[in-house]
DNA sequence: ATTCCCCACCTTTTT
DNA sequence: GGTGGGGAAT
């Protein structure tokens, strides 16, 4: 029993709470009625959640029956990581030896969609699903949703049919609320009410379509998990695998998972969820704050409510200007965060001319803390939207200041990075008659209308790639279809190793990549960075589920872990932000257009979202922030070349209240002191004769 | 039927 | 700057 309080000590009353709630069992175990935690920005949530996951294991609860959801792979492993590191400590385990053999049976850790993944595959057959399915990403999805739109007539209706991707918006809207069509259309996308008819008629051949090509998108694995746990029995069964299951980031949840939740754990007995509805900012993946707020009273007797409170993170200031900015929010659980480290710096907010001189501001400014010993990777900058460190992107490769940039990487959106990854797709499930139609359209001579005659003839005998030899292409592609299907050949031989069919693949799309792309070289260069990171994964199925389920986060995921001890600063959405934290942090662009987003304007709950993204970016700061708003912003919904701009537009978060926790300064920047250079060139002076009258 | 070329469009945020 | 759509040439 000793050591079971012992591990607990760091953390302060609530912390314990929260990590030791619920009684020890006479034979081992715990048992834990439902329990929700508040946990404010920098309150010490990841540190509380690891704490209650070691003790559980202390307690004797076997670690396979722990189950923790987390929202990205990276907090998973966090987590896990300082799981531990505690239990390295409680155990006296100096080798580490025994916490690692812990660690290993920790294996329901991860995202929804992932432990969503790995329970399909497992009650494939109870679902009627094939085991062998493949995961499609968004992109992927837009594209089947498009085949099929054609194929209904719907792309050539007199009026314009909604894009693919709003198609896909709608039906993953629908899907993930679990409201009708009908309320998702008037409350999200109401311009697309007339085509109700239409949609439904789509999303059913896009059902259709996905099972007969054995193809589950991100929707599907919540939504098989979901049905999977409709029927009583099964989720009996299932439930009855997990002791506790453990909830991250439980406000930026949907229904669909809110109702996973339900069936796994009915009467809500071993149930942790952990959030802060001060920083909901998934809405627009159909996260549902009603989650958290009505967790307590979902059960009989109602949830334990656990709040923490003291920041640990941030100096006072820099939780005076966070509170202020929320205080104006209307309809929040009003938190006051206090901070455990007292005083510090005040925040500053520094308006500059344009976007040129907000770059070399922070680029200067984060020299100078280097300067002064705070090393780059202490110091984040942070944006609304991925383009919006472009011009900082170039500042800092000129002054020779390495970053990392997390989120807004579109690396597997590239058209020759899809190619190549639909062509090991294809292989791996052949019924994948998607990523088959894409490959196909890669050969000369083969468009649209005959990749579609061999998918059928590949649908027709039901998958087999030996048959399509057969199978009479135009004269022009022959030679090509031909060695096409060699490559799938030799690929799918039954004792092909993994390590090398990358290259293989690679080696047969090159000639094709210099046909197609006119600068190919760059593309080359991404493929290869594609090659490295598949050297990471055990197998062929790993590595295109672990490309969907988890996209490479930064350019440094990619080049592999050469940056493991340099030193580099980080650039970040705030959304790639969540749960991060830096000694210094610079958030560009806090300007109306930016904070709120102008595609936010009009709607009051999506204003309301971004007022809490500005907060999730000021709370990432430990000891100093600064918020930078350049004076000439432009407006991106108009012409991206043109010079269309709001000037002076001052984010209307920034209230002359929360201006008050603000110290304000200016920055010309070089530019504009060029400019004055230039406004002195009138007056005239005869040089030249005045160095000859020298003399 | 395919390809090539021009044009418009676009650009939140992510599993 | 890339991508998808539409229209004309092959």
């Amino acid at each position: 029993m000793a050591a079971q309080s012992l591990h607990l000590e760091p953390l302060n009353i609530a912390q314990r709470k929260a990590a030791s709630y619920g009684e020890a069992l006479p034979g081992g175990g715990l048992r834990a009625g439902p329990l929700l935690v508040i946990a404010g920005a920098g309150t010490g949530k990841t540190g509380t959640l690891a704490h209650r996951v070691a003790h559980l294991v202390l307690s004797g609860v076997d670690p396979s029956r722990i189950m923790l959801l987390t929202f990205t792979r990276r907090a998973a492993l966090e987590m896990r990581r300082r799981a531990v590191e505690i239990l390295r400590k409680a155990l006296d385990d100096t080798l580490g030896g025994k916490s690692q053999a812990i660690a290993q049976r920790l294996i329901w850790t991860g995202t929804f969609h992932s432990i969503g993944n790995r329970l399909l595959r497992h009650y494939a057959p109870q679902l009627g699903l094939e085991p062998s399915f493949t995961v499609v990403d968004r992109s992927d999805s837009a594209d089947l949703m498009d085949q099929l739109r054609t194929e209904l007539g719907l792309a050539s209706k007199e009026q314009r049919f909604p894009r693919k991707e709003t198609c896909l918006a709608i039906y993953s809207h629908r899907v993930n609320t679990g409201k009708a069509l009908r309320e998702s259309l008037e409350q999200q996308f109401p311009w697309c009410l007339q085509w109700e008819q239409d949609l439904t008629a789509l999303y059913r051949a896009y059902v259709g379509r996905k099972q007969r090509f054995n193809l589950l998108d991100y929707d599907d694995l919540l939504l098989y998990w979901q049905v999977l746990m409709s029927e009583p029995k099964l989720a009996q069964h299932v439930g009855s695998h997990f002791d506790h299951i453990l909830v991250d980031e439980y406000q930026d949840t949907n229904r669909l998972q809110a109702q996973i939740l339900e069936g796994m754990k009915p009467d809500g007995a071993g149930l942790t969820v952990v959030g802060d509805d001060a920083q909901a900012i998934y809405s627009f993946r159909a996260a549902a704050v009603e989650n958290i707020l009505g967790f307590p009273q979902r059960y009989q007797p109602p949830a334990e409510v656990v709040t923490l409170a003291q920041n640990y993170r941030s100096t006072q200031p820099v939780l005076d200007v966070s509170n202020a900015l929320m205080a104006d929010a209307p309809r929040q659980h009003r938190k006051h965060l206090l901070a455990a480290r007292g005083a510090g710096q005040m925040p500053r907010y520094i308006t500059t001319d344009d976007l040129e001189s907000q770059a070399e501001y922070v680029a200067l400014q984060i020299l100078q803390r280097r300067e002064a010993g705070t090393a780059l990777r202490r110091q984040a900058v942070l944006f609304r939207t991925g383009s919006h460190s472009d011009l900082l992107e170039v500042e800092l490769a000129r002054r020779k200041i390495p970053f990392v940039k997390y989120g807004g990487l579109k690396f597997l959106e590239a058209a020759h990075v899809k190619d190549l990854i639909a062509v090991l797709r294809w292989v791996d499930n052949p019924r994948n008659s998607l990523a088959a139609f894409r490959v196909l359209q890669l050969l000369p001579g083969m468009g649209p209308v005959n990749a579609r005659a061999v998918v059928e003839a590949l649908d027709a005998g039901g998958g087999s790639l030996a048959a399509l030899r057969q199978h009479a292409v135009p004269k022009g592609s022959e030679r090509d279809f031909s060695r096409l299907l060699d490559l799938l050949a030799a690929l799918a031989e039954p004792g092909r190793a993994w390590p090398g069919q990358l290259r293989m693949a690679r080696e047969w799309y090159q000639p094709h990549l210099e046909r197609i792309f006119e600068h190919f070289h760059t593309r080359i260069g991404d493929l290869e960075q594609l090659e490295q990171l598949s050297q990471q994964f055990a197998s062929r199925e790993r590595f295109l589920t672990e490309m969907t389920l988890d996209p490479p986060q930064a350019v440094s995921d990619l080049s592999g872990k050469a940056h493991q001890d340099e030193d580099y600063l980080v650039l970040s959405t705030i959304h790639s932000a969540k749960g991060m934290e830096w000694d210094t942090v610079y958030v560009l662009n806090v300007v109306d257009g930016s904070f709120p987003s102008e595609f936010a304007a009009g709607k009051p709950a999506m204003v309301e979202e971004e007022r809490r993204l500005l907060y999730v970016a000021m709370t990432r700061a430990r000891n100093e922030l600064q918020l930078v708003s350049p004076l000439k912003f432009p407006l991106t919904q108009q012409a991206p070349r043109g010079d269309a701009h709001v000037y002076g537009g001052r984010s209307r978060f920034i209230t002359d209240k929360v201006l008050k926790c603000l110290e304000q300064s200016g920055y010309a920047g070089s530019r504009a002191a060029e400019a004055r250079l230039d406004a002195a060139q009138p007056i005239r002076i005869d040089a030249t004769a005045r160095l000859k009258d020298m003399w």
